[in-house]
DNA sequence: CATCATCAGTTTATAACTAAACTGATGATG
DNA sequence: CATCATCAGTTTAGTTATAAACTGATGATG
């Protein structure tokens, strides 16, 4: 295997734990995106515009702050892809007060409904290689890596 | 905290754990990517091109295909990073039978001795709020995560 | 009440990435 | 030896993302 013989070397040059976690990490993360595209297109939707759809279908009316916030990326970004959602009609936007409300159209809320439920088990089925002992591990040690990060 | 009355909704709708670890998961490695951007402008690279710096400086000579297979990345983008490192000098291209072998120049040498240590260090010190013995047990679960992605 | 900081959202320029179609060389096989 | 599949790399069109500058409304304060 390939993978086999990549860590070996990487050991042999030097061997830093923190750095196998890293690859490994990223790896497993990058992978799940291609597969979750994958999966996504019978809907036609993307992983980005699916995350609109589920957080904007279970916060709304949320304003494109928030939703940035929720969906750890820029405000810019969420310019971009709820532009995308309108013309999808999937998203409707409404200026009050100085602040855009998000909510979905009839459309959104249909697709919503049916697809939410499915790609979150899909999402889920990417732990189910984890018995729930080791879920719930692997959730303290993220947890810990977040309060790492935030200082 | 907004993360914590966010997580608390999440368990209201549904008490999945899977999808508290996909969210925690994306967001420390979102995160990270985020601040080792940041972090690496000093010397004027993204991560990805770091990311071939490191493995190009460490595999030499290595094929186009290789290196995308090492990154986990389509080829077509390992030709568009390429080129762009190319214009910085830093990596140099050798047709060769077939086959495109990829160097790094003086140059491109001279920063990797320099920029991979202290990128390196950077990477590790993420794991630093888990200990050795947790960062085993991560590295176990991440490891039987993927085994079960490959499936 | 004028002005000034702040804040939500937009724009712009650029990077990174994919999927899918394409190119052109290699080499196997009928 | 002609042709055909395969394979490395390229191209193209589109999406996702960022950082940073900008816009315009709000509202505080002097």
């Amino acid at each position: 295997m390939a993978d086999k013989k990549r860590v070996l070397l990487m050991l042999k040059r030097k061997t830093r734990l923190e750095l196998l976690l890293w690859f490994r990490l990223s790896r497993f993360y990058n992978q799940s995106i291609r597969k979750s595209n994958h999966h996504l297109k019978e809907w036609d939707l993307t992983t980005a515009q699916f995350d609109v759809l589920a957080q904007v279908g279970s916060h709304q009316p949320i304003t494109q702050k928030d939703l940035a916030n929720k969906l750890f990326v820029t405000k810019g970004n969420v310019t971009q892809l709820i532009r995308k959602m309108e013309k999808l009609e999937l998203v409707e936007r409404r200026q009050e007060w100085k602040v855009k409300y998000l909510t979905l159209t009839n459309k959104g809320e249909k697709l919503f409904q049916n697809i939410v439920p499915k790609q979150e088990n899909y999402q889920a089925s990417q732990f189910h290689a984890l018995n729930k002992q080791e879920q719930k591990q692997l959730l303290e040690l993220l947890r810990k890596l977040q309060k790492g990060q935030e200082e």
